[in-house]
DNA sequence: CATCCTCGGGAGAGCGCTCTATCCGGTTCA
DNA sequence: TGAACCGGATAGAGCGCTCTCCCGAGGATG
C-alpha cells in the first residue's frame, strides 16, 4: 500500500463528473446516462477504486456485518474460554449452522463475525459491539436455556434472532424445532420394531431442547404402556454418551432399545454396546437425533430424527436481514418439523 | 432503538467539557485531570454513550477486525460452496484454529469475520473486503497448495498471514509445522515396535503438508531398509480413510503397521481393521497425525503425531496483529516441531 | 406559447470521530 | 520582571461517503 487509496473524488475527477454521480453508479441507484455510466466504470477500474466501508457505514448506519454468537450461561474461567470455543466450533451441529447462515448472507453481501460469549463480560462485549455499530444485528445460538444474552439484546433494542425459543419470553424472533414431535417419532419407531426394554440418554436437562425431546419420548412411551423409561443424562458429546450407556447397561443389561438425544451420544452408545458384545441393531436398536454427519459415518449408520439445521440457520439469517432492513418489525417464530431417517442402527 | 444514539458531543455537553476531552478519556490518552476524567465517565454512563465504530474507523483507518479465510483452489459449483463451508467448519482441525485465533484476538479487542473462498469470485471478494477497509488483515488457511489467494493478497499489499508455507514463494508471513519430522517420528515409532509390513494412507498429494509427511515417513523407512511402502491416497476424512484401508488390505492382507496422515483417516482405518477382524494394536499398529480430539475418542485411543494447531493459530494472529500495527514489516516464518504422543493404537 | 413534468446531473451539508494546532493560566528561571 | 515553558484543555479541520435539495434541459400538454 504505497500511496493513498483513491477516493470518490479522484474517480469523479478522472471521469469528469461529480462525486454524486460516481456514487450513484457504484450503488446502482437512479437513472444515470449509460454513456456516463460506462465512463465512470472505466475511471473506477483505471484508478483501482474501492469504496471506503467506514465512510459509507458512517452515513448509512449499516455495516453489512452480523454477529454470529454462541452464548453459554454462567461464567467460566479465562482458560476455559478457548476450550469452549474449540468445543463449539468442532461440533458438527455448529458446522451446519455456519453453513446455513453463510448461504443466506453471501448473496446479501453480508458477513458473519464470530463471537463466543460464555462469560458475563463477553456477553456485555457483544452488546457493546452491536451498540457501537460494528454489526447490524446478532444471530444467537445459546448452549443453555437460561442464557442471559437474549434479554440483554432485547433490552438494548438491538436486532437479533435466536436459535431455539428462550426459556423466559423475550421480544425477539427465533427459529426452533418441534422437539417434542422428534421424541415421539423416536419412540414410535423403537416400539414399532418391537423393542420392549427401552432406555434413553438425554441431553443436559438445563437445555430446553433436551427436556422437550425427552418429554415427547416419554409421553409416547407412556401412552403405549411403558410408564417408566430409565434415563441417564449426557452432555451431547461422544464421551458423555459412552459414560451414560455404561451406566445404563450396568443397571439394565437386558436393554433392547436406546433413544439418544443427539447423534454424537448415539455414536458413543454404539461404541459401548459393541465393546460389551451387543450387536446393533440386532440385540439393541439405537435411535439418534439431529441427522448430523456422524449419523452417516457411524458404524452402523444411525437411524435418527432429522433436524434441518441448515434450513433453520438460513431462516435465522433471513429473519435477521428482514429485521435489519426494517421489512419485518414484529418478533416472529418459525418452528420446523423433525423427520425420521431410517438407516441401520434401528 | 427509539431515539438517536448519544454522540461524543452529547457527552461533552453533559460533562461540560469539549469533544476532544471526552475522546481522550474514552481512548485513555494523554493527561487528563482525574477530576474531569471522573465527571466525563459519569456523563458517559449517564447518557449510555457508545462510540461509533464507523466514525472512528474513518479516521483511524482501523476496524479491529480481521478476516479468517478458508480458501481452496479451483472453482466449485454454487451449491457445493455451502458443503465446503460445512465440511471445513466441522473439521476438528478448524475448531483448533478458531480457538487459537480467538484466544489471541480477544485480549486485543479484535474480531474474526469468517470467510470461505473456494471460488475465484469469492477470493476476489476477500480482496475487495480488505481493500475497502472492512477488515485490517487476513488469516488464511488454504486447503490446497496452489491456492491463488496468498498471491492476490500480497499483490494488493494487504496484511496477511498464512497457515502453511505457500507452494510458490509469496511475500507474506506464515506459520507451519515441520511435517517431514512428523513423518519421521511415525516411522521410527512403527519400526521401534517391530512392524515389518507397513503401509501408509496419505492426505491429498496436492497439499504440501501431505507430501512432506509422506516424504519424511518414506525416507525414514528407506533408511531402515524398507525401500517400498505401499501407499493409498486419502482425503483427510473418515470415509476416505476407510476406503483407502479397504484397498490396501486387499493387496496386503499381512499388514502389521499403518501410518495415516491425519487422525480422522486413522479413525476410519481402525474401523475397517476391526470390521475385518484385525485387532489394533495387537495385529496392526496404527499411527495418526494431528492429535486432534478424535485421537482421544477413537477406539483404541490413537498414538499420533501432535501438531500444536492452537499454538500455531495463536502465532498467526500475533504475527498479523504485529503487521497491522506496523511493529513488524518483514515477512516472517515460524516453524513448529511435531511431537509423538503415544496412546494405545501403536 | 406558457406551464408542468420528468430526467439527468451537481452542490453541499452533514454522519461522529480523531488529532493537530492553538490557547490559556500558572510556574520557573535568567 | 519578563521571557520561556508546560500541563491541560479547546477549536476546528478533515476522514470519504450518501443523500437531499436544487437546477436546467427537453418533452408533453392545453
Amino acid at each position: 500500500m504505497s500511496r493513498q487509496a483513491p477516493t470518490l473524488e479522484d474517480v469523479a475527477r478522472e471521469a469528469g463528473v461529480s462525486r454524486a454521480t460516481v456514487s450513484r453508479v457504484v450503488n446502482g441507484v437512479r437513472n444515470v446516462d449509460p454513456a456516463i455510466q460506462e465512463s465512470v466504470r472505466q475511471a473506477i477500474s483505471r484508478t483501482g477504486y474501492a469504496p471506503n466501508q467506514a465512510a459509507r457505514s458512517l452515513v448509512t448506519r449499516r455495516t453489512e456485518t452480523v454477529a454470529l454468537v454462541v452464548s453459554g450461561a454462567g461464567d467460566v474461567s479465562e482458560e476455559e474460554q478457548n476450550a469452549f470455543a474449540a468445543r463449539v466450533v468442532t461440533d458438527p451441529f455448529f458446522g451446519r449452522v455456519v453453513s446455513g447462515v453463510v448461504g443466506q448472507l453471501r448473496p446479501r453481501s453480508m458477513h458473519p463475525v464470530l463471537m463466543f460469549a460464555e462469560t458475563d463480560e463477553a456477553r456485555q462485549d457483544v452488546v457493546t459491539y452491536l451498540r457501537q455499530g460494528s454489526a447490524d444485528g446478532a444471530l444467537v445460538v445459546s448452549t443453555h436455556a437460561d442464557d442471559p444474552l437474549p434479554a440483554l439484546l432485547a433490552g438494548a433494542g438491538l436486532p437479533a434472532v435466536l436459535f431455539a425459543r428462550p426459556s423466559r419470553p423475550v421480544a425477539l424472533s427465533y427459529v426452533d424445532l418441534a422437539h417434542r414431535d422428534g421424541g415421539r417419532l423416536a419412540a414410535e419407531h423403537l416400539l414399532g420394531r418391537g423393542c420392549r426394554r427401552v432406555v434413553t440418554v438425554s441431553g443436559p436437562l438445563d437445555v430446553s431442547a433436551s427436556q422437550e425431546r425427552l418429554a415427547g419420548f416419554r409421553d409416547t412411551m407412556a401412552r403405549h404402556g411403558h410408564a417408566y423409561v430409565p434415563l441417564a443424562q449426557g452432555g451431547f458429546t461422544v464421551d458423555s454418551g459412552m459414560a451414560a450407556m455404561t451406566e445404563l447397561l450396568a443397571e439394565h443389561p437386558d436393554v433392547d432399545g436406546v433413544f439418544a438425544a443427539n447423534d454424537l451420544m448415539a455414536q458413543g452408545i454404539c461404541q459401548v454396546l459393541r465393546e460389551r458384545g451387543r450387536r446393533v441393531p440386532h440385540d439393541v436398536a439405537v435411535v439418534g437425533f439431529d441427522d448430523s454427519s456422524v449419523a452417516v459415518t457411524c458404524r452402523p449408520p444411525l437411524t435418527t430424527v432429522r433436524q434441518p439445521v441448515e434450513d433453520m440457520a438460513a431462516a435465522m439469517a433471513r429473519l435477521l436481514a428482514e429485521h435489519i432492513g426494517g421489512v419485518r418489525t414484529e418478533p416472529t417464530s418459525i418452528i420446523f418439523d423433525p423427520e425420521l431417517v431410517v438407516r441401520e442402527s434401528a
